[in-house]
DNA sequence: CTTAAATGTGTAAACGGTTACATATTAGTT
DNA sequence: AACTAATATGTAACCGTTTACACATTTAAG
């Protein structure tokens, strides 16, 4: 490994006149700016990240917490908080908490360990303590909250879009799948529909289902039909719930959209890929993503904040498990 | 920052001492191991892990190297990845490089300048020049290597088995839709089918396609249906350009498996969520992403390798856009 | 021409750990 | 009892940077 010494012993100067023209702080002769500069080419130098956080306190590094990366919600957000990372020379250092408390504790601990310059967590456990004395800013993505910095779409609005949506397109019987009680976006969508449906002169179910994994989807799809087989519409917690809702109504023979329609949540990148591709409620994951690493960046370089909470919007994405709405009708 | 000064002070011993149980090396008598561990709980100490970086040359970290995480083919490689590194007590630091031998570069300079251990890497552009100079481990993963070590699944198997299972079920007029020539995954399993369909007195057509991008593979499709209209077997590159051919052979009305059959290559975790699901070859993504930790944290112990690449095999998955065999036929 | 300010550079002390080495005490052997 | 080995602990050097401070030289101002 070269190191600021090999620099220095070669360019014939100290170790903190290389350091000066590195950082491009304190006085240095233009002379001496070239030598050193021609020394680093030679030896193929690059600063040893390590020793300058040790020294500053901070790295250029900043820790990801989602709840898991297998969930195809999240690739979307993590590409947008890296590539706006990386915009402003910051590296990730990443972990799945699987919203269990006890690793997020330990991912947390071991960014702070590292010198990370602040942490972006989409993780959704009660377990709120775990962010209680931390030294270093905390963005909250995906999920809601007053007292830290977080961006989320608005997922009452979006649920309340679905509702209207689906109703305005003549379903009579509509059973809403609630999303985990713990993750409060999934709620949030929840009381939006709930809103408009209780408002309407529509009947409706409420089927609550306890987790977005795949395999869990189909089980409830599976119930949902065998619960209530009248259904003519159904919002789902999710696109991957709506896909299996989908995906076991076709199965049982169901025409889609006339016989039934669905409303996901999400937007997931295979959602318009489904045959027949699934109408569903959009948030801008990448996009999330990227604010989220703005608003993180903001806070570190102390820069005036206006906005703590960013919530961005939803949009209702019009495919074809939904029908034609007759804008004359 | 509570560091081992104040851990010493407090618990009226050296810092070496309190190093010493920490480390639990060297002697130390069992009353002030037990004082110093009373005051590493009263004063809720963790060890700097930069500081320790610094001095031993080697972090707890390992740098992971992806093409891009939003392909749905990698988070399950990544999730991996993760949990067994997780096991090894190592963390990730994490990095798309969009196939772009520069940002590739930058990604290995700042994994190096944090101390990593160790590289895992499932880029595969050709600067392979990039990895040369590097002065740890480095396992490739989704990408064969015979200078490095590798973990990769039997794409030339699997190539193989999808010709020969499309022929067994009776399609006459095959397309190989072959990926991008820079992936070498991709060319392997084209030459698999390439070798069985050359065999065979089927005729068969061979389309490239350049990306494996959502946005892309549908252009792909629509022209595969324009251009050889009478296709009625497609061997796709993989699910995510599989996906788009069924869903435009379902738009132009035809019936699958009935008149044309499809299969994919990777199943990723929706193609059992397409309807009608999808036939495909399945790599072990996890299980590769789990190799690949292992075999790098074994080079990392210095402990025996007997086998630098592990090649991991591959299954035929057989649902819905292909035909049942007449097992007695 | 003198003096102050600006410029240029080096020395050494941090940053928070680990460990080689020195030293002191205790235990075990003849 | 004398000597060696094992146990226990502290001091200081080191890891590769940044930067406060000191000092020397140049430039600008009076």
């Amino acid at each position: 490994m070269v190191t600021i010494r090999d620099v220095a012993k070669k360019s014939g100067v100290s170790i903190a006149t290389v350091s000066r023209v590195l950082n491009a702080n304190g006085y240095v002769h233009e002379d001496t700016r070239k030598k050193v500069m021609a020394a680093v080419d030679e030896l193929k130098y690059s600063p040893n990240e390590v020793a300058r956080s040790l020294y500053k306190k901070k790295s250029k590094l900043v820790g990801l917490l989602l709840p898991d990366i297998t969930n195809p919600f999240f690739p979307q957000l993590a590409r947008g908080v890296e590539d706006e990372m990386q915009k402003g020379g910051y590296r990730i250092l990443f972990g799945n908490s699987d919203e269990n408390a006890e690793k997020e504790l330990d991912y947390l601990n071991t960014f702070i360990q590292n010198n990370v310059v602040g942490i972006i967590s989409a993780t959704n456990n009660k377990a709120k303590d775990n962010y209680k004395n931390l030294s270093i800013p905390v963005v909250f993505l995906d999920r809601t909250s007053t007292d830290y910095p977080s961006v989320y779409a608005d997922g009452k609005k979006g649920g309340r879009m679905a509702a209207e949506e689906i109703v305005k397109r003549g379903s009579k019987r509509i059973t809403i799948l609630k999303g985990p009680a713990h993750i409060q976006p999934a709620q949030d969508r929840f009381q939006g529909a709930l809103e408009v449906l209780s408002q309407s002169n529509i009947d409706f179910h409420v089927m609550s289902t306890t987790s977005f994994a795949f395999e869990d989807a189909e089980k409830w799809a599976k119930e949902l039909f065998a619960t209530y087989p009248d259904t003519d519409g159904v919002l789902a917690s999710n696109d991957i719930v709506a896909t299996a809702v989908l995906h076991e109504a076709l199965r049982l023979g169901k025409s889609i959209p006339e016989e039934l329609q669905i409303i996901g949540f999400d937007d997931i990148p295979q959602s318009s890929l489904l045959f027949p591709s699934l109408s569903t409620i959009r948030q801008p994951a990448y996009e999330m993503g990227k604010e989220a690493a703005q608003l993180l960046m903001k806070i570190t370089n102390q820069e005036k904040i206006q906005q703590h909470q960013v919530q961005l919007p939803v949009t209702f994405i019009d495919r074809n498990t939904t029908r034609k709405v007759d804008e004359n009708g």
